[in-house]
DNA sequence: TAGATTGTTAATCGATTAACAATC
DNA sequence: TAGATTGTTAATCGATTAACAATC
């Protein structure tokens, strides 16, 4: 059906897509020009453009884009019509965070099972979803469909939990753990690596110290 | 002391080797040439040397990179040989995991105060660092320097408490609403979009769907 | 000295932007 | 029909990779 071989720049572009157009919709904002939404997003309408048309021709010359459309096929473009079961491996703060997130829900992922090795934890409910302890991982994966795994453990047990979770025949891991995990090319990672993001920050924060220390230098 | 605009291609690539050179370092490796570093982490050893060389030549011909000395190199080029005091709006799930992430601090990266609306959550204390009521940010950031502000409050409310930071002159936000600031040019925003994360999964996720039914086509 | 590997220039590749004919 | 704006091709720009002389 899809045409081939879409950059990863072009595909990281989409959910922001998304996110304008749901709010233009939010403000019944019926049509959108790719000028227009260009000049919201700060990005150039040929860049819109271009990227929507990996995708087919979602617009009308002379007119422009309907914006209820637009939002739907990009949702359908990432996905976002189908469901996802969701687990999450590690119920501390930010596992906890993650099941705490109705948007996902919206979205189409739920959480269907929360995990942890920590016995203090079990039985605690989050939004209906009560904590497991790690032994029962591997029945419930067999007897459940479960598309998608967030991994929210420490670091050093990320490497192993994530390979019990593939041989488990989980395809799809979306890692917080500050590591890479090596895993068969078949298997889906997509990276959240908090540090990573901060410490971008920091190199900025510092360029702006240096600039201004340095003065009159070209 | 730098030289001119690093792409944000390279920027973001370094933390990732200070990740890498601390495990080799962690194990006693001394060395490394680009060439296995890159086999490590799956990019060119052409890439390593050019990322490396934009900001000085930090290895030696016939011999490679002293792990220790890249490490630390490359650690103040992130800035990370500083120390950044750092405040967290909105103690919910996500806040207080930021809070309690241990490994933030051995970057640098100080906790000094978390913020919240909710009464319910005031006086409680996240590795010592109590949550306190919203009420009293403004003083508290008056009265101590402020590098960073982590912004983990719901979307609707990020704007006004964006504004309300920068107006008390905080000039690095760490954002983590699911919407865009329109701050002005001279504060650094690093967003965190995690929604987007998860939909370049179900993207990948719908698009090898598609190929298994597609089957033979080309 | 010979071998290894960097630093750096040149070549290639891919992504972004500009331009414009097609068309609503 | 005239005006607007897309879809798409061409031009530009920037990033990645390859190559190799410099040098440890």
């Amino acid at each position: 059906m899809q045409e081939k071989d879409i950059s990863i720049a072009v595909i990281k572009r989409l959910p922001r897509y998304y996110r304008y157009l749901g709010e233009l919709l939010e403000n019944d904002v019926v049509r959108i020009s790719s000028k227009e939404l260009s000049e919201k997003m700060k990005v150039t309408a040929s860049q819109i453009r271009q990227d929507l048309n990996n995708f087919g021709g979602f617009g009308q010359q002379g007119y422009g884009y309907n914006v209820e459309y637009l939002y739907e096929e990009i949702g359908k473009i990432l996905g976002l019509d189908k469901q996802y079961n969701v687990i999450i491996i590690g119920a501390g703060n930010l596992g906890q965070a993650l099941a705490n997130y109705i948007d996902f829900e919206r979205r189409g992922f739920f959480v269907k099972a929360i995990f942890d090795v920590n016995p203090r934890l079990e039985g605690i409910s989050i939004r209906g979803v009560e904590i497991q302890m790690i032994e029962y991982l591997e029945e419930f994966v067999k007897s459940n469909t479960i598309h998608i795994a967030a991994l929210t453990v420490p670091k050093l047990k990320a490497p192993a939990a994530a390979k019990e979770l593939v041989n488990l025949g989980i395809k799809a891991i979306w890692n917080f753990a500050p590591t890479d995990l090596n895993l068969p090319p078949d298997v889906l990672v997509e990276n959240v690596h908090l540090a990573e993001s901060l410490m971008t920050l920091s190199y900025r924060l510092k360029e702006i110290d240096d600039a201004e220390l340095e003065g009159t230098e070209e």
